[in-house]
DNA sequence: TATAAACTCAGTATTACTACTTAGATTCTC
DNA sequence: GAGAATCTAAGTAGTAATACTGAGTTTATA
């Protein structure tokens, strides 16, 4: 998201915060002329960081990125005058427009491809290395992701958890993963598995 | 996103598939208008999906939405005629507008937060859940969905790993998670990490 | 200043995963 | 049909996480 702001050249991005207190900290040193935000954030609560901001520093404009579409946060939101509101699934507009395209027979392909086309830029490699896994090696690696243990694959696919535990050592190999948080980064990112149908 | 692009009148969606070989099946079955998938699945990689619809069903339009701005992979897709190519980077073109619009003094807020004020609907269950975290226990769970140990998370905050596997144990309970998967997606979703900084 | 909340640490036992190796059965391909 | 790739399975050993419990110390605040 960063890179892809940064591509405006009528934006300047001037810091990026990983919780609530930096946020205020740095805006109050920086005095931005815009904060963009989500409302969860750790240390602090993105409402609470915007009303000290707004307290000591009332001009900077605010918008909030946020899958909150609640009543209770929105009015919230608008009490402490943020300048914009954007739901993560607004995002897709896009993507909807581009379906209505196809669907009266037109064709539409995203415009940075071509860009890069003129750059020549792009590289392949982590996708090969995905295609380095065979079928049952990705079945696991996609199970695995959402969660289930060894044990539960085995069930599902009717072989033994020893077997699970031998493929499975073989894809993190392959793809040179440490740990499940590296194999569900991969596995997100390969769109494997996607965010909304893991858990919780 | 199917909720998104099911409230659209226009589109009727008929079917999901989770791989590439169930992706044939069901074209093949169902004959739908137009399909919209990713590059990477399970079982069968989208483009060779996309090549046996192709030619098996010609007529059957076929969108792509990837991260994949690669030459090769693009070029590859347009040898098989598909009819769009969105990169998921496209989708926040929305945002910019917004962040133009606050910039020049203006306001903006999602048309749908607006809609949903009319229907009443919305729950704040997991911002709540969320907050009833400490700040110890946000750290923890951030780092450890990152993918340290406990171990490691000791070492990091300079505290003996019994201590982290306590705060661990105490957030995993808050949260209602069952492992470390549960864990990560719940990071994800609340913004506690992002999946860019999560390595591989 | 009392009281709660948060942070700290450990014992004990169990479960899950990882590393490394070996190896038979099946399936695909030249 | 030979050979490679894949899928299957297990032995052994070590590391990591979880599920309980109990308990002392610090910190905030009413």
């Amino acid at each position: 998201m960063k890179a892809l702001l940064s591509e405006d050249e009528q934006l300047q991005i001037i810091a990026e915060c990983t919780d609530g207190q930096k946020l205020i900290e740095e805006t109050i040193r920086l005095k931005p002329n815009l904060i963009l935000c989500d409302l969860s954030m750790p240390k602090m609560n993105g409402l609470d960081a915007i009303r000290e901001i707004k307290k000591k520093l009332g001009d900077v404009k605010v918008i909030i990125l946020t899958i909150h579409k609640e009543k209770q946060i929105f009015e919230k939101a608008l009490q402490l005058g943020v300048n914009g509101y954007v739901l993560k699934e607004d995002i897709y507009d896009q993507l909807k427009f581009t379906i209505h395209t196809v669907l009266n027979g037109g064709k539409s392909y995203s415009a940075k491809i071509t860009e890069a086309f003129a750059i020549g830029q792009g590289q392949e490699r982590s996708e090969l290395t995905f295609e380095l896994l065979t079928r049952r090696e990705r079945e696991i690696l996609r199970l695995a992701a959402l969660g289930r243990t060894n044990r539960e694959i085995g069930e599902e696919l009717g072989i033994s958890v020893r077997t699970v535990e031998t493929h499975r050592a073989n894809l993190m190999q392959k793809l040179d993963l440490k740990n499940v948080q590296e194999l569900i980064a991969f596995a997100i990112k390969h769109g494997v598995v996607s965010i909304d149908e893991m858990e919780a």
